[in-house]
DNA sequence: AGCTTTGCTATAAATAATGTAGCAAACTAG
DNA sequence: CTAGTTTGCTACATTATTTATAGCAAAGCT
């Protein structure tokens, strides 16, 4: 599928509305996941690999090459890392976490 | 897929842990697309097709289905709703909306 | 009673992700 | 330098997910 670019149509918008393409670049599997760990620091393709415990190299490549493409994550000497833009990213999911542990007591 | 519940194996943690499973529910096609639209309001199962321009009713009967497992949203007289807690979800993932608009400006 | 709207199911075709193997390039130890 | 190791992938077959289209039963008008 066509790497999500705000102003060109993605799924949910024909006119590509920027926190459209944003949902569409992030709903896509893995791609969260991604930026969640990298915040930790940066990592290597095969660290990614083992973190997300059952990504195929395939798909975590072409998470990556989106993820590149969108000005979110760099590579680095130490491997892959979130840009600028991609931990003011990581900060405004970052609420997520402690919302899900409240949110978890559901389950019980 | 199964629907990911916290404390269960989800994509990305074995041990479910809970932001996991979120980042699981979240990150399936649309999911975030039909939290953002019913923000606005109640909405009808054709509404929400409509809006989702290229959602199949496969899928949204199945996003809907996981959602309301999940508690985050619910049926009322008026169409499909989010809940309390998926206000409250909606309400941490708002900020995406502005800062996707500052994102934006590396496209051009 | 007839027409429309709504919420959905069925089925087939297209697209995306996984699982496994493996390879070339860069790095490391001896 | 040279024989491993590690790393970043690519290939390919299989499985899972999504789309696209048709259509139906139930509820709500008129």
């Amino acid at each position: 599928m066509a790497i999500p670019v705000p102003g060109q149509p993605v799924r949910g918008s024909k006119s590509g509305a920027p926190v459209m393409a944003l949902l569409d670049l992030l709903g896509r599997s893995w791609a969260m996941g991604i930026v969640w760990h990298l915040y930790k620091g940066p990592s290597t393709f095969r660290k990614l690999q083992e973190y997300c415990e059952t990504i195929s190299p395939t798909t975590l490549n072409k998470r990556l090459k989106e993820l590149r493409d969108s000005h979110l994550i760099v590579r680095t000497v130490d491997g892959y890392a979130l840009s600028q833009q991609g931990r003011e990213l990581y900060e405004l999911i970052e609420p997520l976490g402690n919302w899900a542990k409240g949110w978890a007591k559901n389950f019980k």
